[in-house]
Order: structure tokens, then C-alpha cells, then sequence
DNA sequence: AACCGTTTTGACAATCATTTTCATTTTCTG
DNA sequence: CAGAAAATGAAAATGATTGTCAAAACGGTT
């Protein structure tokens, strides 16, 4: 696994947006490759695996994939609009998931946290 | 919408989880209900519509759905074993997702959290 | 460079959740 | 009760994702 699977995390580092499958392929098509789509989704699972890219689910279910500077644990803020994505994190958040958590008595937390909003730029029209 | 509406809606009173579609389907069939699944699809739409249920992607993007007890802004505390929610509120995530937001410059922001985590019954075995 | 075992790839079929379609049934209104 | 409007269910259509499998690309070895 290497020459596609490159080629898919290249793409993923030059958008600042979470892409889906279909997305990069339509992409990384109109720019002459002949990769398959299948090759995508597999690119797509072995970089989430190895913890190279995020990945969430659209509100239509639809799973879309971004290459984040950091591997650390942070979360998104999401432009509605453009799809800009900024990496944020949330010290108080992460504390405040744990306590409910204890305070009822679960184990093993874990917590998932999107921000969504209207940039800037998609603001002004 | 009625009929079945209410009867989907009272199956998901019932359960503290959050459920599926296939999920109530099997449950109503076995109860000996002759509904048909389109028609549970399209009683968790109109509820969900009406701000009388609330609706969760699972990690395959599955939707799955709960009645919750109230119609006010919260979070959910789920257990990965047997899916017992509790309902959350975390008014300083609130301020948080706000406040990062702005900060970006973003407006009309929104947010999605969800805890996961193992209950006090599933941790014994 | 030719050889050979392993990995990767891509076209296509298969799955699975969800949505559409459409004819039938139920509900509502007068 | 008649007729219109809303709801229902079976089956087909969609769309994303995964499985299959034979062909192509790799890597190391003579
Ligand atoms: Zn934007
Ligand atoms: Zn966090
Ligand atoms: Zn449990
Ligand atoms: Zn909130």
C-alpha cells in the first residue's frame, strides 16, 4: 500500500475541508489519475487506522475524511458553508465529559464534539 | 400520521436507548404489528421533525433515535454496552462552543457532543 | 533483465440503510 | 354515504460502502 494511498493523503493535506470518497475521486479523476474508487476507500481506512486522518459523518450519514496537523486529540469547527475547518481544542470540555461521566457511574469515556458555524468569509455572501 | 406515528413513538418511550429503524421494525413485528418498515422511516422523519425525538449517528452511520424526556437543548451520555442514555446538560460546553466560534470568526454556530463510556452494570459483566 | 511470491489495484457485483414510487387502504369532511 | 386527502406497505430505486477476483505493479533474487 503505497503509490494510491499517497496520492489520496496528498489531496486530503491541500483542503482545509473534510472530503468524502466520491469528492477525492471525483478530484484525483479530473486531474488525469485513473485510480478506481474502491482504491479511495481503502486509502481512506488504512490512513484513519493509522491515525493520519480524522473522520466524521455527515448529518446524512456519509463519512468524510481530513488530514489534521496534529494526531493529538482536538476537535473541529466547521464551516457550514465552504467546509473551512479549523482545529480547535477544549481543555474544559474534555474535563467536564470525564466528571458527567463519573457522575454516573461509566467507565472507559470517550466523547466526540463538532462545532459548526458560518465562516467569515461565507458571511459576507 | 397518527396511528403508527404513536405507536413508534410510544416503542421509544419505552426504551432508554437509542434505537434503529430495523431495530422498532423487529420489536413491533414480533409484537405482532403487521408495519411495514417505510412507514416506521417515515414515523421517526415527522418526530424527528417535530422536535419529539432525537437522532444520532452510530460510528457505521447508522441513525438510531430516542424519545428524551425533555425537548430543551442536551447532550447524551452513552453506554457502548447496552446503550442506557442519560441525558446531559453542560452549560459551560455551551459557552466553550460559543466562545471558539467567535473567536474564529464564525456565527450561527451549533454544536454536536455526545459522551460514550461504559455504565456501572456492563462494567460488572 | 527474467523469475517468482507478495501486495496493490480496479472493474464489477453484492450489501445495507434509506428513499421513491405507486397502488391500496384509512381517515376526514361535508 | 361520497369524495378528497392523508397514511400505509410492498417493491423498486438510490447511494454509500464493502467484498470478490483476476490483472497489474512491486521487491528482492538470480
Ligand atoms: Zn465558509
Ligand atoms: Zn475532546
Ligand atoms: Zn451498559
Ligand atoms: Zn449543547
Amino acid at each position: 500500500m503505497s503509490r494510491s494511498r499517497d496520492a489520496v493523503h496528498e489531496i486530503l493535506r491541500q483542503s482545509a475541508a473534510f472530503r468524502s470518497a466520491q469528492d477525492i475521486f471525483t478530484e484525483m479523476r479530473a486531474d488525469g489519475s485513473k485510480i478506481g474508487l474502491t482504491t479511495i476507500y481503502r486509502a481512506l481506512q488504512a490512513l484513519n487506522d493509522d491515525g493520519r486522518v480524522d473522520v466524521l459523518r455527515t448529518d446524512d450519514g456519509e463519512a468524510v475524511y481530513r488530514a489534521c496537523a496534529t494526531s493529538a486529540h482536538h476537535h473541529h469547527l466547521v464551516c457550514r458553508g465552504c467546509g473551512l475547518t479549523v482545529e480547535v481544542d477544549g481543555p474544559d470540555v474534555e474535563v467536564w465529559a470525564e466528571r458527567v461521566g463519573a457522575e454516573h457511574g461509566f467507565t472507559a469515556i470517550t466523547h466526540t464534539v463538532e462545532v459548526f458555524g458560518t465562516c467569515a468569509a461565507c458571511a459576507k455572501g
